[in-house]
DNA sequence: GATTGGATGATTGTCATACGATAATTATGA
DNA sequence: TCATAATTATCGTATGACAATCATCCAATC
């Protein structure tokens, strides 16, 4: 009796069908970088690379199709999404208003507990930009925008932005060298996070507006010059 | 020598995979009642009923998976998602953003042509309404839809919400019942027309947010009343 | 020599089948 | 009557196969 099948997760606990952890898999190696824009991902190499079949592999591509990080050609498979500049001006633009419309709501009806968590999120922040540990940075960005999206009161908005958050990804594989930006995003989300303690609804949305808008045009400022790089390679778009 | 191959029509192309037809046809169905919500989808039933293979079932669920359409529990298969009250309040609430920016958008930047289309659908959408033809009145309202969302330059935000609409549609089975607020909603549409026609985008947005907020009013009103008899039957929630 | 045309290989799309695992249901016994 | 065990239905996953289509290369023709 003993039990020699123990695959766990320290992170997952629940019992998960297998696809969802080859879409997750394949979700974070595209995420990473591993797997670049363009790149064509072939069924036979990944279901070695994975030990998994071929419907279960086929289903978790439907999932990321479906949220966009894949795009599948008739025929020709599955390649990672490559976002167009005009896409990712819509990007921006719905991400500016939902995550506005979330910091409103969280300076609205949070709780002080929650509000109390953030301000510990922007200290995490902080000593992670001082670090230089670009990934103890990523982590504590992604603490400080868990809060607030929990704490926003609207699990679809969550949802949401980090489903897009996943495609804006897609574009920053070199934009988070432009760490030029960061002292003036910290001191952005400094701007935030007293406009929320002070429980200002309105201009916590309108700093999270610009704060989004300045994120954008530093983003932007990177595409274009990727979108030189890639405008060779496709001839069909 | 007569040409004969002229398969290729404006609107209907051809080439799209098997489980894109399963797809949508599920979707359809789902949207239009035939599935109710809480009901259990059984692949072998679908499969003869489609007459395809489990495999290309499977891969559409994961599509309406992801649009949560459908969720799907572990060994039991998809089940048609309902909606609970909360989830309503957080879809009309994403919505009521979207939509009052593609107006706002809309009455910025949309070509004089396409406020005249605009024009066109509210004026189809009145003749619709007074014919008492529901599913006229249903294209009419689809058109006028599609007309903003096309307009607002942000391709996106239509996706998006024709997502948001598909689920949306989950709880407005019966909803649609509730005839007595079409006189209402036409006027909110017709006060919505002129501000865009006068290129007014702060108050087309405005207009547009309180259309949303009494649409949601009316639906909550009927889901109230769906909660009452849908908690009878589910046992587990 | 360049272009067209066809043959070949690689890859995906789809299917049929099989089998273990699990939830739901029924049967059984105290 | 209730608790427990056996049964059944259905899903999750794997495997192998074949057809359809795309990519590539080579030969034939102009």
């Amino acid at each position: 009796m003993e039990i020699e099948t123990v695959e766990f997760e320290p992170t997952l606990r629940k019992p998960e069908s297998l696809r969802s952890h080859v879409e997750n898999f394949l979700r974070e190696a595209i995420m990473s970088g591993h797997f670049k824009p363009g790149e064509r991902l072939r069924e036979r190499e990944l279901c070695v690379m994975l030990d998994v079949s071929r419907p279960s592999l086929r289903e978790a591509f439907r999932k990321l199709e479906a949220e966009k990080l894949i795009k599948t050609v008739l025929h020709r498979g599955p390649i990672v999404t490559s976002i167009t500049k005009d896409e990712a001006l819509d990007l921006y633009a719905v991400r500016a208003l939902l995550e506005s419309h979330a910091s409103h709501e969280f300076a609205r009806l949070a709780t002080d507990a929650a509000v109390e968590q953030l301000g510990l999120a922007v200290k995490n922040l902080h000593e992670a930009a001082a670090s230089n540990d670009r990934k103890l940075l990523l982590s504590a960005k992604a603490r400080f925008y868990d809060v607030i999206l929990n704490g926003c009161g609207n699990q679809l908005i969550k949802e949401m932005l980090l489903g897009m958050l996943s495609r804006i990804n897609l574009l920053r594989s070199t934009s988070f060298s432009r760490s030029d930006r960061l002292p003036e995003s910290l001191k952005e989300i400094d701007q935030l996070f007293a406009l929320i303690k002070a429980r200002d609804a309105g201009g916590a949305r309108e700093a999270a507006r610009i704060h989004i808008v300045n994120a954008e045009k530093a983003a932007l400022a990177v595409l274009s010059k990727q979108e030189i790089t890639t405008s060779t390679t496709p001839t069909k778009d």
